[in-house]
RNA sequence: GCCGAGGUAGCCUAGCGGGUUGGGGCGCUCGACUCAUAAUCGAGAGGUCGGGGGUUCGAAUCCCCCCCUCGGCACCA
């Protein structure tokens, strides 16, 4: 009997809606999964809602509702995600729930009978009129080493220095913006220190993707500190006897126990898995949280006696468009976006699954999630499975599948070995690869084998190619029902399987008379329409994030032709450049505006040698009053345009004379 | 700043215990075919292997320096 399996994927914070991230971590997940379900595998699949934290109260409170509430209504988005796009978890739980908030606190005491807590005085931002202490990144005031305004505990637009609790100047309450004040507290600390040498031996052994164990090794061999574990909550699970609540990055992990538990109701003994080690333990996250799975999470598991993980598999991080994702900045795909496209679900599982190597950031694009769908999955895939099954349903019917050729076979049975093969490396994208070349093998052999004439020669010859053909299309089915379990699902139907039962070795089987039945059209194409319509939406997002981001209005206010009149614009030459002394930024012109030389500074020298602007022609605002930038008199100024607070140079389409009015 | 990952043709990548002309896929060009969702099949073009230096008979692969991208840096999920 093999060891049974528990796999588990990174909480998602009931604080935001699921996005193109989150499936980066989950679709991989619920794809091997399927194929250990389709290898024979024993294997239980959890995850659950991360319901606890700062951020949560915070938001909440900002609506003006219960965390409770908030939570609510991301846990029912997250479930109903899940289902759309078909991430089957066997339980999907939530860590405000009561059987998971008696699990965190046996486990705390079980840390705290085994002498790995313990209590110590810090000193924490205190806002007297909120009446709480403030979380570091709800604290505001001056860096005492550069002077410029930081956050608790960094100076964040400084000089980039690390604040101590207490250092931090004039510090402020980021909530209701009165003054706070240090105030001391009793807190308690895990001693992760005391887990060092455990830690070392433990990494040497974990398996998983080596961006996460390589990461986790170097931490550990540099120095660790204890952790402090309580916090100054109302929500969250209760600390034993104190009136503080555990840090969410102790109860959260406790979650893949406790969901484990009901996941175990009525069909084993989930002691098995988390005390006794009886199961395979293998947690998919995002790179982002690498710390506390490799190193937080086993000390803790380690203190309180609990199985250890046997492996971590770590996505690396999604760009978009090229860009570092940011939901503030605008670059972000909402699943709800993808859904409301009405885009077939399978193929983002197809294009998350396949794009890169799941250890590698994978950037996004609207126009590559085309490309891979129509060149891929419909034209290599999609085409071949409909012009086999249409080819054998139109001319045969049924097809006596009993005798297939030796090369057919041993071609379906090595890439059955080299997809689990593949997947046991966590090379997804190697997985899904391999059955593409399936099914490019097909299209090859099929080509060949030209049986569309054959029919009309000689009708044996060409049934025992369909015969091949379709132990092929079988093969493929089975294969890519764990990354496109909808379609698969369907085609399966027309060829006469039942693919949700199928077991990866039922394509090395023969099955005997197949019974077609009229082949659907496995896919839809996407449309360039369709494309250009996402990525205008996108576009629009970031535009959108930009103008807040800056503070820019969308249009200033309507002016008078009147008032524009009073602007005297015209088109200048630069006849001379040079940088200012002791600026970066500037740089001196001499310009011609017709008959008249005018010296103004310029904002220009970060993107502009001297060299490159003499001689051009560019707007100069000439009646602005002058100012003395640098102890240079600046009489006018010239007008660029700004991209992104760079400026660019503007210059009129034909050669004018100097002097020339802009209206 | 420190730590980790990475930088190979327009895009995704293989190769990285050094050794015949750096593989593959998409896109592109040309040709073939028509069973099939203008799908498929074949051929071809396209690369200073981030930059510089070094070791070597020989480096994408080893060493040094630099540049760029991403993530993390713990009381922030």
């Amino acid at each position: 009997m093999k060891r049974p399996k528990l796999v588990t994927c990174g909480l998602p914070y009931a604080n935001g809606k699921a996005h193109i991230g989150h499936l980066r971590t989950y679709v991989p997940a619920d794809v091997y999964v399927r194929y250990l379900k389709m290898l024979g595998e024993d294997v239980i699949f959890i995850c659950g809602s991360d319901c606890h934290g700062t951020p949560i109260v915070v938001n909440a409170e900002k609506e003006g509702i219960s965390p409770r509430e908030l939570v609510d209504r991301y846990h029912d988005h997250f479930q109903k995600v899940f289902k759309a796009i078909d991430i089957e978890f066997d339980f999907f739980g939530r860590t405000d729930s009561e059987y998971h908030h008696v699990r965190t606190q046996e486990f705390v005491k079980k840390l705290i009978e085994n002498g790995y807590v313990f209590p110590k005085e810090i000193e924490l931002a205190y806002c007297p009129r909120c009446q709480r202490f403030l979380p570091d990144r709800y604290v505001e005031g001056i860096c005492p080493y550069c002077g410029s305004v930081a956050r608790g505990d960094e100076c964040d637009q400084g000089c980039g220095r690390h604040l101590e609790p207490g250092e931090i100047k004039e510090p402020k309450c980021k909530i209701c913006g009165s003054n706070a004040v240090f105030r001391k507290q009793k807190h308690y600390f895990f001693r992760l220190t005391a887990f060092k040498d455990f830690l070392l031996d433990y990494l040497e052994n974990l398996r998983g993707t080596e961006n996460a164990l390589n990461y986790a090794k170097q931490w550990v061999k540099g120095e660790l500190k204890d952790w402090c574990i309580t916090r100054n909550l109302e929500w969250g699970v209760k600390f034993p006897d104190e009136d503080l609540v555990v840090y969410v990055w102790v109860d959260a992990p406790i979650g893949y126990i406790s969901f484990t538990e009901k996941a175990c109701e009525n069909r084993c003994d989930w002691r098995d898995i988390w005390i006794n080690g009886k199961a395979e333990i293998i947690h998919f996250i995002g790179l982002d949280i690498v710390y506390h799975h490799c190193i937080f999470w086993p000390a803790m598991l380690k203190g309180a006696n609990y199985a250890l993980p046997d492996a971590v598999v770590a996505s690396g991080m999604v760009k978009v468009e090229g860009k570092t994702f940011s939901k503030s900045r605008g670059y972000v795909v909402w699943v709800e976006d993808y859904f409301k496209a009405g885009f077939n679900t399978d193929y983002l599982r197809y294009y998350i699954f396949n794009y890169t190597s799941h250890q590698r950031d994978l950037n996004f694009s609207w126009g590559v999630f085309r490309d891979k769908v129509n060149n891929e999955i419909i034209a290599t895939l999609g085409n071949f499975l409909y012009r086999v099954m249409h080819f054998a349903w139109k001319n045969f019917g049924s097809v006596d599948v009993s005798e297939v050729d030796e090369e057919i076979m041993q071609k379906i049975e090595e890439t059955r070995d080299k997809v689990v093969k593949a997947l046991q490396q966590w090379e997804f994208k190697v997985a899904s690869d391999t059955f593409m070349e399936l099914a490019g093998f097909g299209n090859v052999y099929f080509q060949n084998a030209k049986p569309w004439e054959l029919i009309k020669e000689d009708r044996e010859k060409c049934l025992r190619i369909i015969a091949n053909c379709l132990q092929l299309a079988r093969a493929l089915i089975i294969y890519s029902f764990p990354v496109m379990p909808r379609t698969m699902e369907k085609m399966g139907r027309c060829i006469g399987i039942d693919v949700k039962s199928s077991k990866l070795d039922d394509a090395l089987s023969l099955p005997g008379v197949v019974r077609l039945e009229r082949p659907e059209v496995p896919f839809e194409k996407v449309d360039d329409r369709k494309i250009e319509e996402m990525e205008r939406l996108m576009m629009k997002r970031i535009r959108r994030a930009e103008m807040a981001e800056k503070g820019v209005k969308e249009e200033k206010e309507i002016v008078d032709i009147e008032d524009f009149k009073r602007l005297d614009i015209r088109i200048g030459r630069i006849v001379k450049a040079e940088k200012v002394k002791g600026a970066k930024k500037l740089l001196r012109l001499e310009v011609d505006i017709g008959g008249e030389i005018r010296q103004l500074v310029a904002g220009i020298a970060e993107d502009y040698e001297p060299e490159d602007v003499v001689g051009r022609l560019v707007p100069i605002l000439v009646n602005l009053k002058p100012a003395k930038i640098r102890g240079v008199v600046s009489q006018g100024m010239m007008l660029a345009a700004d991209v992104d607070g760079r400026p660019v140079l503007l210059h009129p389409d034909r050669e004018v004379p100097p002097g020339s009015r802009v209206r």
